[in-house]
DNA sequence: TAGTGGTCTAGACCACGGG
DNA sequence: CCGTGGTCTAGACCACTAG
């Protein structure tokens, strides 16, 4: 074997290619779970290929959870397991990026006294005033997912008007003139829908969907906008594929 | 400003002073979102450090999703977005791997005829036979998670027995001895609890659970698990953190 | 064409783990 | 102690983007 590794231009960087070469190794079981790959020096010698590029392709190999690297002792081949995987919102990224083909319906909006639960989460004096907005987020003509959002009702800065008008936005909290939030956390719950916002949503499934929950603040570390997404899971399969495809 | 880094022994790495000190820059707006970042090499010259240094730092905020490098272009602070996030099972992977609090009892395990679900999902043929096994994880003396699992039923390769045996395990499909699995695929979805299941897991809650299916791979690319998980959402939060947290 | 990030080298020393 | 991975340097050239 001793596959070895093209430097012309035009071909994939040598890491990539170390990479793939190493994977394939996974991938047959000439390498198997547990057990420790050669070392980088001798990895690099084997090669003939600089240190920090051996250590580029493992690196490649680590961020997919191929191996595992333990300092002082070496690199192991990693067992696939259930707990260590990852779910991407990429599904959701791409409808809430896709200009062209969102709208966004408003169907409440209204400044209200600040309830037990979203006064506590913005941090705000009992009978605080809030807004309180309820929109149906369409794709493709479609419904697609419901937002409702608690905001800190600031008469100095009427971010009202704004938010009732737009019908179409990059940013689904504020408006667009907004700076950006310092900080964030997001909370995923399964959720049964319940008949009217099925019926929004035009679902005839079996009802079960994804709650999506969000806590944003400010540069001042200040709680600024607390709400949360309904989305039927067929709008927006997670999905994580482990271990080694495609070699 | 300019603060300088330290690079004496036992302190922090450079890199990761640097990747502090830039996020320190983000977090107080100083570095806004959307605006590019000086370049690396303007960077190194201002820190003192090697270009690689610099570009390890930067590698730390572009794995947090700080920032984004683009060839030719910049490197840019990012906007926080709700999509552009992921939710990890560590909670899970806790559980199942903490083998002392773990304990697993079968509810059911017999060898059945395959039907259309499982046997389209494992590629057999039809009425072929197939392991059905039912198992409670049970993690602290408390109910933690229901499992049901398809395998295909092997005649020469009686893993029933394990299978049944096993009251704590590492890897909660196969038996200890297996090598493990090449590659497999795994989805999440909101499922509302059955009666039974509810009452197995001795949940009083809104009876909202995740389900975890899995499909996993030998090394021969033949399917040879299939099966899902039912957890109750309180047992597993899945809790994303976005921005800059404890700068 | 100038400036950016991306790849790569051939060294060096440090920090950790296990025998 | 030795071998491992972790950090770091001071260069080099390539690939891409934008003015």
């Amino acid at each position: 074997m001793e596959k070895a590794v093209e430097k012309k231009r035009g071909s994939l960087p040598v890491y990539s290619q170390l990479a793939m070469i190493i994977k394939e190794d996974i991938a047959t079981g000439r390498l198997q779970p547990g057990i420790r790959i050669p070392s980088e020096s001798k990895l690099a010698k084997q090669y003939n290929v600089s240190l920090m590029t051996i250590r580029q392709a493992i690196g490649v190999l680590v961020e997919e959870g191929l191996v595992k690297r333990v300092h002082g002792s070496g690199t192991f081949v990693r067992r696939i397991e259930v707990g260590s995987t990852t779910f991407g919102l990429d599904g959701l990224h791409n409808v809430l990026t896709d200009t062209n083909g969102l709208q966004v319906r408003v169907l409440q909006t209204n400044v209200a006294r600040a309830g037990g639960t979203e006064g506590g989460i913005l941090e705000l004096e009992e009978e605080a005033p809030v807004i309180l907005v309820k929109r149906l987020i369409i794709h493709n003509n479609r419904p697609f997912c419901l937002q409702t959002a608690y905001l800190p009702f600031d008469p100095r800065a009427p971010v009202v008007e704004s938010m009732l008008e737009t019908t179409g936005l990059s940013d689904l909290f504020f408006s667009k003139k907004q700076h950006g939030y310092k900080k964030g956390t997001l909370r995923l719950l399964p959720a049964p829908m319940e008949e009217q916002e099925a019926e929004l949503l035009q679902e005839e499934g079996d009802g079960a969907a994804f709650k999506l929950e969000y806590i944003y603040f400010d540069f001042k570390d200040k709680p600024c906008a607390y709400g949360w997404f309904i989305i039927p899971h067929e709008k927006m399969p997670l999905v994580s594929m482990v271990g080694v495809w495609n070699e």
